[in-house]
RNA sequence: GGGCCCGUGGCCAAGUUCGGAUAAGGCACCGGACUUCUAAUCCGGAGAACGAGGGUUCAAAUCCCCCCGGGCCCGCCA
């Protein structure tokens, strides 16, 4: 793969080092980044050595710069240089570095920009991971887009990636929703799985809530309490409102767990019952739960599959508690100095662990601060999740050098916790490659989801409404369009759209979730970026030849800017796997998109004024669709070629 | 109480890792452009004490100090 920016910077590196030979001899070149000037007019490239270099050669920058620039001589990719305001400014060769920028991209066309990595690792990327018990919400979307987004900018750049899911099947929540479809004589799943796992879940809490908050109630009135009166009454408000939403989904789902299960004595104790057998693998409780969880989890799979998001593997946290993994990590735990008992309980001294090992220099973690202890296990003998989670890390490690999570950044101390851990158990190594990629959460305004209650707004819903907005946009547009062709842009619009939301906002700040921001399908936006792959298309597909191209004709400031940003793209997406930043790529393309749309607008290509002209254009046309399709395609946005 | 993250025009927001030219963009607002390659577009206008205050520097949104506001975490939950 090569890198058509770079050679120009070679290039300026190597004549401005000869010229400040002349200029000062004997003076040597800081290193010093180059920058693009602040508009197009001044050169492609654009040094402040001089700077730099003010104070030992007392003189001004201005000065320096003058004096450099003037003994500049041009080269072949280098057609001037020029002082301003301090700056060297080099402007490129037209004619040779539209030819380089150009040829390259239609040589390399899918291929171009993915700078390979010379240290190919095996990388894994755990995302999403939701409990097994609900439906994805707009909440999970940010994180399986991340997560999917991370694992295609990885793999481009030459490492093996592989995409899992971690799934969190024991436990009291996962028990309540195995038990519940027990009762209901393990039905079959109706319409959209998730929604009616979630409504099972939900209904099984809803009801043993409110019998329990009824029973209370009664209690406070016969004791007069007023206070508590008035509170249980409220709480009990709350629940009946979520009887109403559940009802309205699967009203024969809640209707049949509210006839059986106020009759069970005591459905608390079925649920740790089950959960128990579960965990100690008995065959039936084996089979139900994972029926049930495995409804769920088709549901993932069709929600996210609308996204074209998927996972290598699904890893189940009981298969890690059948196999006791958390034992043997707590044997090698108990191994080390750092556990101690209180109560009862086993506690690991984290910031022991981390001062011993020197990990906050390591990490980078503030030096004077106390690392909170963990626990690991309760004093009723029983081990925390935590455990079963160093277990997971260490399996990992076994399929990868280099552990990506995307997990919310709540879990950021937990996260640290854990690499802690991994360190202290003598796998220090692990505890440097594994990485929380964390991000902030999204909110919606004026609505509080809640799992135990039923209440969210579902990613299937978001997804499907932008899908509807999207061709109602289509079918104003483009009304000759045949219906198929209409959804199939639909498609690519809407998820595009949700898409490019999500990943074009910092990880580190929270997004608070606006429907009409994030189906605005104007600038700033996918559409507007694949407007202009469309547009693209449309003019190469009106071309009705494409003479010899005259490179050097590109000289209007529109064609020039678009030229650097195409040669711009190979170290972009090096920068933005570096440091895993997805919003690198929708900057990118977008910064793309609007350049192409203005020179569309200034410049005529179909009717340019001569052949040559009219060859070089095309081809500058064709450069563009290539890089916004490879640019997209790291987002995971479908490029339509009309719309 | 302690830690981490965030704070940039009315709103959203890039830039902060690695200090450099007039602080991108977008939404909303105002005014223009479809007989010419798709107007989901383009062109122009107005709008900013970069949370406050100090410091370092030729140069600070960016680095240092202190303070203020918001979020998250500091569970024998996951």
């Amino acid at each position: 793969m090569s890198n058509p920016l770079a050679k120009l910077r070679e290039e300026c590196t190597r004549l401005l080092e000869e010229a400040l030979n002349e200029a000062y001899p004997g003076t040597e070149l800081p290193s010093t980044r180059f920058s693009t000037p602040p508009n197009p007019e001044m050169g492609e490239l654009s040094s402040a050595a001089s700077f730099q270099l003010a104070r030992s050669l007392r003189s001004r920058p201005a000065e320096i710069a003058e004096k450099i620039a003037e003994k500049v001589s041009p080269s072949s990719l280098v057609e001037s240089a020029e002082a301003v305001n301090g700056y060297v400014n080099f402007k490129a060769d037209t004619g040779s570095f539209s030819k380089l920028v150009l040829e390259t991209v239609e040589g390399e066309d899918e291929e171009y920009g993915f700078l390979k990595t010379s240290e190919p690792e095996r990388v894994m990327v755990e995302h999403t991971s939701a409990n097994p018990i609900s439906p994805l919400h707009i909440g999970n979307a940010r994180n399986s887009i991340l997560g999917d987004c991370l694992a295609k900018l990885l793999k481009k750049r030459g490492h093996e990636v592989a995409i899992h899911f971690l799934v969190n099947d024991v436990g009291r929540q996962v028990a309540m929703t195995g038990y519940g479809w027990q009762l209901l004589g393990k039905p079959k799943p109706e319409g959209r799985a998730e929604l009616w796992v979630g409504t099972i879940y939900a209904g099984v809490n809803v009801v043993n809530e409110l019998t329990r908050l009824r029973k209370e109630l009664r209690q406070a009135e016969e004791r007069g309490k007023v206070n508590e009166i008035a509170e249980y009454q409220e709480e009990i408000e709350d629940y009946e409102k979520a009887v109403v939403e559940l009802r309205n989904r699967y009203a024969d789902v809640y209707d049949a767990l509210a006839e059986k299960l106020p009759t069970i004595e005591d459905p608390v104790a079925e649920i740790v019952k089950l959960n128990t057998a579960y965990e100690n693998n008995e065959p039936e409780a084996v089979k139900d739960m994972r029926e049930v969880v495995g409804y769920c989890l088709q549901g993932f799979e069709t929600s996210l599959g609308e996204l074209d998001i998927g996972f290598e593997s699904f890893d189940f946290e009981s298969d890690l508690v059948w196999r006791n993994a958390a034992e043997e990590v707590l044997e090698e735990l108990k191994a080390t100095p750092y556990v101690f008992e209180d109560e009862g309980a086993l506690i690991m001294d984290c910031d022991r662990v981390a001062v011993d090992m020197g990990l906050k220099e390591r990490w980078g973690l503030n030096l004077e601060h106390e690392i909170p202890r963990l626990v690991l296990v309760r004093k009723d003998g029983t081990t925390l999740y935590t455990l079963r989670d160093m277990a997971y890390s260490i399996w990992k490690f076994g399929l990868a050098d280099r552990v990506i999570n995307v997990i919310g950044s709540e879990q950021r101390l937990a996260q640290l916790q854990l690499r802690i851990a991994l360190a202290a158990m003598g796998r220090l190594e692990m505890g440097d490659n594994q990485m929380h990629y964390a991000y902030e959460l999204v909110y919606l305004p004026g609505v509080k989801m809640s799992g135990r209650l039923g209440r969210y707004v579902t990613m299937l819903d978001v997804v499907q409404r932008a899908e509807k907005l999207a061709y109602e946009a289509v079918d104003i547009r483009s009304p000759h369009l045949t219906k198929e062709d209409k959804e199939e842009i639909a498609r690519m619009v809407g998820h595009g759209a949700i898409k490019y939301t999500l990943l074009s906002v910092d990880p580190q700040k929270t997004v608070t979730f606006d429907w009409e921001k994030a189906l605005n399908f104007e600038t700033n936006s996918a559409p507007y970026i694949q407007y202009s792959h469309a547009r693209a298309c449309n003019i190469l597909k009106r071309a009705e030849e494409k003479p010899e191209p005259d490179y050097g004709g590109l000289t209007h400031p529109k064609e020039r800017e678009l030229l650097i940003a195409l040669a711009s793209f190979p170290e972009t997406f090096e920068g933005a796997v570096t440091e895993l930043k997805p919003g690198d790529i929708t900057a990118y393309a977008n910064n793309l998109a609007d350049k192409f749309n203005s020179f569309y607008a200034a410049v005529p290509v179909l009717k340019a004024e001569t052949p040559g002209l009219l060859g070089a254009r095309l081809a500058l046309v064709d450069a563009v669709r290539i890089v916004q399709g490879n640019a997209l395609s790291l987002l995971g946005i479908k490029a339509p070629e009309r719309m």
